[in-house]
DNA sequence: GATCGAATAT
DNA sequence: TATATTCGAT
C-alpha cells in the first residue's frame, strides 16, 4: 500500500490536507474509500492512544478529532457520489473539488493555530460548525455545551423524583453540571452556570507550569453541588432519616446520580452538618430552615425549592428543618433516633452514630 | 477492608 | 467558601 500517513502530531494538519488530495486524485470510489477508511482507522488509533491524556492534550484530541471527522464526512460524501454514481458523476465531481479546497483552508486555520497564535481558539472552533451531522462520542474535551441535548443521564434520572414543573435553563444547567461530572473537561474550562444559560468561561489557570497540569489531571473534578443536586440531596437525606443518620454510601446509592462518588456525598454531607450545626443554636435556628448551598451564579429567589421539598417529603423535611430551632435537641432527642430505626444498618452502628452526635452537636 | 466523621488542604 | 483529600476510628 502506498498509505504512507505519517502520524507526527506536528505534521498532522499537512498530512491529512495531503491525504485529501491524494484521495481525490485517485479515480476508483471504492479506492478512495478505503483510502479513507485507512486514514480514518489511523487517526482513531492514534486518538486511542491519547485518550488517556486528553486532559493534558486536548488540544492533540481536538485535532485528531476534527481530523477524523473531516476524513469520515469525507467517506461519506463519497460513498453517497457512489451510490449515485451512475446519474451525475460530473457535478459531484465539481462539488468534491470545492469541498477540497475547504479542506485546505480548514487545514491552514489549524496550521495557524499549531504555530502558537493566539487565534488558536478560534481557529479550531471554526471547523466544529462543520461537523455537526457526525459528534463523536470520544470528543468530549472540546465542547462538551454543544453535546449536553444528546446525553440524557443521571440528573434525569432523579428530576421525577424532584417533581417539580423545572424551567428550560434549569435542565441546561443540571445537564451541564452532570455532564460535567461525567467526563472531564480539559483543565482550562470550566461550565459557569449564569442567569439561565451556560457560558463556557476560560480561566486563566494561575498555575500553568507543565508540572502542575499533570497534578491537574490527578485530581479530581470539583463537583459543583447546584440546587437542583442537592434538593435531591435533600429529599434523599430525608428519606434516609435526616442528615445524622443517613449515611453518604446510603445517601449515594439513593440519590443514583451517576458518577456522585461517597467521597462526594460524605464531603457535602459533611458541609451540610456543620452548616447545621452553625445554625442551631438552641435559640436561633435558621431563617427558614433551609440551607441550599451557595454557588457562582445561583439565583436562590427564582427557584422554588422549598415547594419541591414539601411536595415530596412535606412533613420529613421541611419538618425537620423548620423545627431545627431545637434541633440539637431532637437529633439527640427522639427525633432522629426514631427515625434512624429505618435504616437499614444494624443496632450497633447506630449506637455509634449515636454517641458521636452526642459528643459533636453538644 | 469498607465505611465513617473530622480535620486539613486546595 | 466550597469541595477534595487525608487520617484515625469503627
Amino acid at each position: 500500500m502506498d498509505l504512507s500517513l505519517d502520524l507526527g502530531l506536528v505534521h498532522i494538519s499537512k498530512t491529512v490536507a495531503e491525504c485529501l488530495k491524494e484521495v481525490a486524485k485517485v479515480k476508483d470510489v471504492g479506492q478512495k474509500l478505503s483510502k479513507l477508511d485507512d486514514y480514518v482507522n489511523r487517526l482513531e488509533d492514534e486518538r486511542r492512544k491519547i485518550e488517556v491524556f486528553r486532559r493534558e492534550l486536548p488540544l492533540c484530541m481536538l485535532l485528531l478529532n476534527d481530523a477524523i471527522l473531516k476524513l469520515k464526512g469525507e467517506a461519506l460524501r463519497y460513498k453517497e457520489l457512489n451510490d449515485r454514481a451512475g446519474v451525475g458523476q460530473g457535478d459531484g465531481i465539481e462539488e468534491e473539488e470545492g469541498e477540497m479546497m475547504n479542506k485546505k483552508s480548514w487545514m491552514d486555520s489549524v496550521q495557524l493555530w499549531k504555530i502558537g497564535d493566539s487565534n488558536q481558539m478560534d481557529s479550531v472552533s471554526e471547523p466544529k460548525q462543520q461537523r455537526s451531522e457526525e459528534e463523536d462520542d470520544r470528543s468530549t474535551c472540546e465542547n462538551p455545551i454543544q453535546q449536553l441535548p444528546t446525553r440524557g443521564g443521571a440528573f434525569m434520572a432523579f428530576k421525577p423524583t424532584v417533581g417539580c414543573g423545572r424551567k428550560e435553563e434549569k435542565e441546561v444547567v443540571s445537564q451541564a453540571t452532570e455532564l460535567s461530572l461525567m467526563t472531564p473537561s480539559p483543565p482550562e474550562l470550566v461550565l459557569a452556570p449564569s442567569r439561565g444559560s451556560i457560558q463556557q468561561v476560560k480561566v486563566q489557570t494561575t498555575k500553568p507550569q507543565p508540572p502542575a497540569s499533570q497534578l491537574q489531571a490527578n485530581k479530581k473534578q470539583r463537583r459543583c453541588w447546584e440546587p437542583e443536586l442537592h434538593k435531591h440531596f435533600m429529599n434523599v437525606l430525608d428519606e434516609l432519616g435526616g442528615p445524622h443518620v443517613a449515611t453518604p454510601k446510603q445517601i449515594r446509592e439513593r440519590m443514583q446520580v451517576e458518577g456522585l462518588t461517597n467521597d462526594e456525598v460524605k464531603s457535602h454531607l459533611q458541609k451540610y452538618r456543620l452548616h447545621i450545626r452553625k445554625h442551631t443554636t438552641p435559640s436561633a435556628g435558621p431563617a427558614n430552615g433551609l440551607w441550599t448551598p451557595k454557588y457562582e451564579g445561583n439565583n436562590r429567589d427564582d427557584t422554588p425549592k422549598p415547594k419541591v421539598l414539601q411536595s415530596n417529603m412535606e412533613s420529613e423535611s421541611m419538618g425537620g428543618f423548620s423545627r431545627s430551632s431545637n434541633e440539637g435537641e431532637s437529633m439527640e432527642g427522639g427525633d432522629e433516633k426514631s427515625e434512624s430505626h429505618d435504616s437499614s444498618k444494624g443496632g450497633t452502628e447506630k449506637v455509634n452514630n449515636e454517641g458521636r452526635e452526642i459528643d459533636v452537636w453538644r
